[in-house]
RNA sequence: CGGGGUGUAGUGUAACGGCUAACAUUCCUGUUUUGGGAACAGGCGACUCCGGGUUCGAAUCCCGGCGCCCCGACCA
């Protein structure tokens, strides 16, 4: 994409209305735009990176056997009645709304009364389970108050799958395929060093649920890490009782702030009895399904990765969910280095390199550096009268300071390596 | 929902109760520039959040509302 085709700009200066450091940088770099307190539209660059980060749950949820489909936003009162959380004093924060007639509707705040009532049409044999469906979708939650920017919204886009089993065992393999993949998607989009599996409370039907947290001192919670096993506790479960049960040392543990990126939790047959989700076995008994749940929220995740991975000159993405691979700039306005930067520009497209080429012929060299930096884009390659005569481009990662010049062969041989 | 703070061009800020609400930036015109947010000149852009009140006079003081931020509570 050419920079002067992106109708987005940088900003210089930090909006006044935000103090969380994601909502700073991204709002300064054009990816997302505020529209009220915890409501934030998606710019081109911020969807690009929701997009990648998408992909990355996708894969990971496909590849244990995840099924996609899509679940509606609006939701009937009366299959949340089943539950019984449709009342405002079981759940405070529903959006509800009304049809012409009357009738009451919601926006949906989860999914599992939603899945549970699909699906008793869909399950009634031992030979239809498992079963793994999920979505991706928007989400919409009436916080008393919202905050640090796009951490914690009043709507947001959340993946959430639901597991379908027939009884605890299988219920407990899957349970620990879908632990490893979100060890995966963490790990993929960049904070994995950073996020550890972390036990919490579990509710009725398990002692723990896993609560996926990365260490950062914008956190929400406040969980107690073991380094060397690799997991945590979170401060709401931290008893000795605990600990013991878990085989951990409190003199190993140690305090930090975090954020809950992502969660799994056993459900137990909490939604299968309301809706009574029944199926046959192979003496034609009925038994009630096992379910499990399974969240991240992306646009969290997005928050998160900003939060962890900056410095004082902008945003660092990690390559595998940064919008463009390449940020592509050409400075001064020689007639030469704009010949050759569109030529490269162009090889780049052939080759389906993402590539981000600021083309601005009224901009200053200092301007796009400034701009570059702060949108974040992992290589950055200049073209100017100087890398010309210097036999070729400059090619900087974002996170070097010194860059190296290179000809195009080695350029591309160099963007085309996969790491 | 309790407590604290705050609201002025697109953005960031300034203005003792008193001139036409100022400066920077963005944007537009032109000239000159082009390796770290370039220089000069000119120009556009504001019912000072809304509604009341005090006053000869309100961006400024008072009351109410709303928005936004932070702390706490809450977080299926």
């Amino acid at each position: 994409m050419k920079q002067s085709q992106l109708f987005t700009k940088t900003k210089k200066e930090s909006p006044s209305d935000e103090v969380a450091l994601n909502a700073e940088l991204l709002i300064k770099a054009g990816f997302i735009n505020k529209e009220m307190a915890g409501v934030y539209s998606y710019l081109p660059l911020g969807l690009r990176v929701m997009k990648k980060i998408e992909n990355i749950i996708r894969e990971e949820m496909n590849a244990i056997g995840g099924i996609e489909m899509k679940t509606s936003i609006i939701q009937s009162k009366e299959v949340w009645e089943r539950s019984g959380r449709w009342s405002d004093d079981v759940v405070d924060n529903w959006f509800k709304t009304k049809l012409k007639s009357g009738t009451e509707v919601g926006l949906s705040f989860t999914n599992e009364e939603a899945y549970s009532n699909i699906l008793k049409q869909y399950i009634s044999s031992y030979k239809d389970l498992p079963i793994y469906p999920y979505d991706f979708k928007d989400i919409f939650r009436n916080e008393t108050r919202s905050k640090s920017g796009i951490l914690r919204g009043r709507e947001f886009y959340w993946k959430a799958l639901y597991s379908f089993s027939k009884n605890e065992e299988e219920h407990n393999i899957f349970y620990e395929k879908a632990k490893q993949s979100y060890k995966n998607i963490f790990s993929r989009v960049g904070i994995g060093h950073l996020t550890y599996m972390t036990f919490a409370s579990g509710g009725t039907f398990s002692k723990f649920s896993h609560e996926f947290q990365t260490i950062t001192s914008a956190g929400e919670d406040t969980i107690y890490v073991e380094e060397n096993k690799g997991i945590a506790v979170n401060k709401e479960v931290y008893t000795d009782e605990v600990l013991e049960s878990l085989g951990l040392k409190k003199e190993d543990m140690v305090e930090n702030k975090a954020i809950e990126v992502g969660n799994i939790f056993s459900l137990g047959t909490k939604f299968s009895t309301p809706f009574d989700l029944k199926y046959k076995d192979e003496k034609g008994e009925d038994n009630l399904v096992i379910m499990g749940c399974y969240g991240v929220g992306l646009g969290r995740l997005m928050g998160t990765v900003v939060e962890v991975l900056s410095d004082d000159k902008g945003i660092i993405w990690p390559e595998s969910i940064s919008p463009f691979k390449v940020h592509l700039l050409s400075l001064g306005s020689d007639e030469n280095v704009k010949k050759n930067a569109e030529d490269l520009y162009n090889k780049l497209n052939e080759r389906r390199i993402e590539v981000l080429f600021d083309d601005r012929s009224d901009v200053s060299a200092g301007e796009k550096f400034a701009d570059s930096d702060l949108i974040g884009i992992p290589y950055r390659i200049v073209v100017s009268k100087r890398s010309l005569a210097d036999g070729g481009f400059e090619v900087k990662k974002r996170t070097e300071v010194q860059g190296k010049i290179i000809n195009e062969q080695e350029l591309i041989d160099l963007l085309e390596t996969k790491n």
